[in-house]
RNA sequence: GGGCCCAUAGCUCAGUUGGCUAGAGCGCACGACUGAUAAUCGUGAGGUCGGAAGUUCGAAUCUUCUUGGGCCCA
């Protein structure tokens, strides 16, 4: 007889389950089977009738392709959605777009180079529509990409009708309830153009103004301040807007000169005392006749140098004294941080300019002058009625119109507001109701609801959802009631806001409207919504009006920034119009930045792109890092950081590949051991997998996926890789295969690979799918379909206890086994042998583990009573001395145990007699 | 200028109510294996916790200040 090819002889692991990855052209293929199995349907109705969790889908904007930030975004949430979908919920997932607003009406006009008021609105809306459209489109397949699971077949997009008309009956509840109102708030406008300007379209360009300093004679000086011959010197480069001033702003806290000079007092900052009168050409020592705080001297009154009309003295953070005189003209209808003092002293908001630039009626002798030229003419009678103190000019950076390059300037105009003030504490009260993760996100809302101003809800621009109101013609009175929004809502429902456009006021309006002054006849109106008043009414549109979804949501989740936006202006439609918090939770994520911390930008070239990760990477690289990272605070990505994730990858990649290759021959249904006849260490391998799992599921519940990141990274690399699957090895190789201590251990690793897969399948969709297709015995079609289930073994702590002790001992022999190995008295750990001298409680460990040898890796271990002789050349560790010396005997050729035995049978002369045992099953 | 947040080994993160020589994985170095092989195993070296001051018997953990960074306002 031939002697045989014992490496035949062994039961090696086998699988087609590739150990690269090679996720960039793996992925797709794993989509496109989600494509044609129609994942999200299925799972839905595979989850209906379990308890609903809904995670409502704050919408991106539809411009651009995906950013790293919009993947983190969309992968957490998936993440959410799957782990809650296996955690047993019924977790529908309705991705969203937001469509309208500036930046749409930006791309339009530059890449097709038009001229807004040239196209007719419908056309130029239409535009707008197809471009967004597109942008859905185009952002869809990249969050596919990504691997997210959701509804993508029936996203709500803003622009939709439905949600238009939903939008629209949103506006109508909170007009109802009185919280919409009309008022004044100085916008950019430029007067060429002859319209409102948004931030974006505003340049900043290098302009010479004219820089006065004008006295306002003090009028009541509240006991504080001289009241005969003594003013208050303002500056101001636009004298133009003097005509509304109505206020002087002072620092609360600065401290202000009272100056003799030529007999009349002037007011001034006391740091910039000198240098005003300097610049009034005043010499010598000034003489300072009284100073006062900036509060002191709060509510003093002023009189208007030439309007008939009072200016109060008020104090406000935004006084500098940077330049001017610490003593701030302020006119509310032309200043943003004037109009925001003057809400807090209730100021009147004067901008006696119209739409042209020329002064209006209100101006007085100025009428009819553009407001530019009026400088000069302001200018002259301050010198002819003895208030100017001082005329110079100035060159700074003042803003321009993107279009015409014409400066541009702020001016008050009717805009429509959302009443905050009406429902603040109702605001604040829902706040506190929230749960918020991380918990200062309710102190920062908080803080910003307590002192937000009204919220400004129109804007005046087309590309929007037009504001439902109309006026009388006769009379000119508003109109929204029930009916005109009930009207105006079926008609968006069923046309879209486009019809706003297309139809005149009078087929708009529900039959036989009559206002209350008689009137018949009706304009509309033709602003549109601040489009945070679009996805902030998406509570609405969305999870109130589709059936799978439910009001308010369990859980919003954005980046921080939404504070400001999404949250805040969602927490505002939810209160007004249904008095509570449209979220029961709101979960927080930071920003990305690069490698070093800093702030991603294009211009710098730092940004990382996430379609170019897939494509160098794969999406599962992308998903992992998300959760690697401690998502709430800002996270860092780089080449390196992914560089580092792949490896991590590549380790729980290889995991499965092991634990595929040895359940090759492994029928679950036939060859599953029972429990209770596992051999102890399988048992323990289990055990650690129970607690692992019990710790993944609740790192999922808690969002905390860096704890399940952890979990199952370090049971794959410590607990199997380097010490179950490494110390069971060689008997899963050399035993017969239907042996019991294969088969236990193949039932371990069964249930181990069953069990992390689907751990793992909320953030490494695309792998555990792939995983699961080889998966022995799985039925479902996609791991997608399955739940979480009970771990297979109850925790055993102290079967956790004592395997702990014998890990402890195992990491000291291995201590010393390196040593003789760096001395070249052993190779691997198969040529050695072991004598161990433990001391009574090691020996205890010792005596307690079934298969030591194995265990530690050896060929040969004597282990020595407590306080047997120690000899020399053993190395003593905590509890133990350990002498390793070469294995006696020769290597067995098919299990490589160095033994004295090989040779035993004398048909097998060079394999050991256990193995001549086990050979019989393999060679029959 | 204001509100909120972040800062622990090269990297990503742990470090309950302040208390043993600050931990893990990866990476790195060295070594082993060649029956998980574009794999696998072992050993080891790396932080004094952004900085300063303070409270305390004792602080990465509390206080103040400060530096750098981020989001949102102004």
């Amino acid at each position: 007889m031939e002697k045989p090819d014992y490496s035949k002889t062994l039961n090696l692991p086998e699988t087609e389950f590739p150990m690269r990855g090679n996720l960039p052209q793996r992925e797709p293929q794993i989509q496109d089977k989600w494509n044609e199995l129609n994942i999200y349907a299925k799972v839905q109705a595979k989850q209906n009738g379990k308890p609903k969790f809904v995670l409502h889908d704050g919408p991106p904007y539809a411009n651009g392709d995906i950013h790293i930030g919009h993947a983190m975004n969309k992968i957490l949430k998936d993440i959410i959605v799957k782990s809650k979908t296996m955690d047993g919920f019924d977790a529908p997932y309705v991705p969203g777009w937001d469509t309208h607003g500036m930046p749409i009406e930006h791309a339009i006009i530059k890449s097709k180079g038009i001229n807004r008021h040239e196209v007719p609105v419908t056309e130029f809306r239409q535009m707008c529509f197809d471009y967004a459209l597109d942008f859905v489109e185009r952002q869809k397949g990249q969050f596919q990409r990504l691997g997210v699971r959701g509804d993508w077949e029936n996203p709500y997009i803003t622009l939709q009708p439905r949600y238009e008309a939903a939008q629209i009956r949103v506006f109508g509840e909170m007009a109802k309830r009185g919280y919409i109102y009309k008022g004044l708030k100085p916008v950019y406008y430029c007067a060429a153009c002859e319209t409102a300007l948004a931030e974006a379209e505003v340049e900043y360009a290098d302009k010479t103004s004219p820089s006065i300093y004008v006295k306002f004679a003090v009028k009541d000086g509240k006991g504080v301040l001289p009241t005969e011959h003594t003013s208050i010197v303002i500056w101001t480069t636009t004298p133009w807007t003097l005509p509304a001033n109505v206020a002087i702003a002072l620092g609360p806290d600065f401290e202000y000169n009272l100056v003799e000079v030529n007999g009349e007092n002037l007011l001034v900052a006391k740091e910039l005392t000198a240098a005003v009168l300097k610049t009034a050409g005043i010499e010598g020592e000034p003489n300072i006749v009284g100073t006062f705080l900036g509060k002191d001297l709060e509510r003093v009154v002023a009189k208007h140098p030439f309007m008939d009309r009072e200016s109060l003295v008020i104090l406000g953070d935004h006084v500098t004294l940077e330049s001017g005189t610490g003593c701030v003209h302020t006119a509310p209808g032309h200043g943003m941080e004037d109009y925001l003092v003057g809400l807090k002293y209730d100021l009147p908001i004067l901008a006696p300019v119209d739409g042209q630039g020329k002064f209006t009626a209100d101006a007085g002798k100025y009428a009819g002058q553009f407001y530019i030229k009026a400088n000069k003419a302001i200018a002259a009678d301050l010198h002819e009625s003895g208030h100017m103190l001082a005329e110079k000019s100035l060159d700074h950076s003042y803003p321009h119109c993107w279009r015409c390059k014409n400066p541009v300037f702020f001016r008050a105009t009717e805009q429509w507001f959302g009443s905050i003030d009406k429902f603040r504490e109702q605001l604040l009260e829902q706040i506190k109701a929230v749960n918020w993760d991380p918990h200062w996100g309710e102190v920062r809302l908080h803080n910003m609801v307590a002192d937000r101003t009204d919220w400004c809800i129109s804007r005046q621009r087309k590309w929007g959802v037009p504001i439902p109101i109309f006026y009388c013609t006769d009379c000119n009175t508003e109109i929204v009631t029930d009916e005109t929004i009930d009207k105006v809502s079926n008609l968006f429902a069923e046309h879209g806001s486009q019809v706003w456009f297309e139809k005149e006021a009078h087929e708009l309006v529900p039959e036989g409207l009559t206002c209350s002054c008689g009137g018949t006849h009706f304009r509309k109106e033709s602003d549109t919504m601040d489009v945070w008043f679009d996805s902030g009414s998406s509570h609405m549109a969305v999870c109130e009006a589709r059936e799978e979804l439910h009001w308010p949501a369990d859980l919003y989740l954005e980046g921080s920034d939404q504070y400001r936006g999404w949250f805040n202006s969602s927490l505002s439609t939810g209160v007004a119009v249904r008095g509570q918090a449209p979220y029961k939770m709101i979960l927080s994520h930071g920003f990305t930045l690069d490698g070093e911390g800093r702030k991603m930008s294009k211009s710098i070239g730092n940004t990382v792109d996430p379609l170019k990760v897939m494509n160098q990477y794969g999406a599962d690289i992308l998903r992992l890092w998300v959760a690697s990272v401690d998502f709430r605070a800002d996270t860092r990505v780089s080449d390196a950081i992914l560089k580092q994730v792949a490896e991590v990858y590549r380790k729980v990649r290889n995991t499965f590949r092991y634990l595929l290759g040895n359940l090759n021959d492994f029928d679950p249904k036939t060859d599953k051991v029972a429990p209770e006849q596992l051999l102890e260490i399988d048992r323990f391998a289990l055990n650690r997998f129970t607690q692992v799992s019990d710790r993944v599921h609740n790192g999922y519940r808690k969002y905390d996926f860096h704890t399940v990141y952890v979990e199952i990274n370090n049971f794959c690399t410590v607990d199997l890789s380097s010490f179950y699957f490494d110390v069971s090895k060689d008997r899963m190789y050399t035993v017969a295969p239907s042996a019991l201590e294969r088969r236990s251990a193949q039932t371990a690793m069964y249930e181990i690979l069953v069990g992390l897969t689907k751990l793992v399948a909320p953030i490494l969709s695309h792998t555990a799918d792939e995983v699961w297709g080889y998966v022995p015995g799985a039925e479902e079609e996609s791991v997608q379909l399955t739940e979480w289930d009970d771990a297979p073994v109850a925790f055993d702590a102290e079967l956790d206890r004592k395997w702990g002790a014998v890990l402890t001992v195992r990491d000291e022999i291995l201590k010393a086994m390196e040593v003789a190995r760096q001395e070249k008295v052993i190779g691997k750990s198969l040529t050695a042998a072991l004598d161990l001298y433990p001391n009574a409680e090691t020996l205890a460990v010792l005596h307690s583990v079934p298969r030591l040898h194995e265990v530690l890796g050896v060929s040969q271990v004597n282990v020595h009573e407590a306080g047997a002789d120690v000899p020399g050349d053993a190395v003593a560790y905590a509890g133990l001395a350990i002498r390793v010396k070469a294995a006696a005997g020769e290597t067995c050729e098919r299990c490589r145990v160095v033994t004295t035995e090989v040779g035993t049978d004398p048909n097998h002369p060079t394999i050991c007699p256990v193995c001549a045992g086990n050979v019989v099953h393999f060679l029959g």
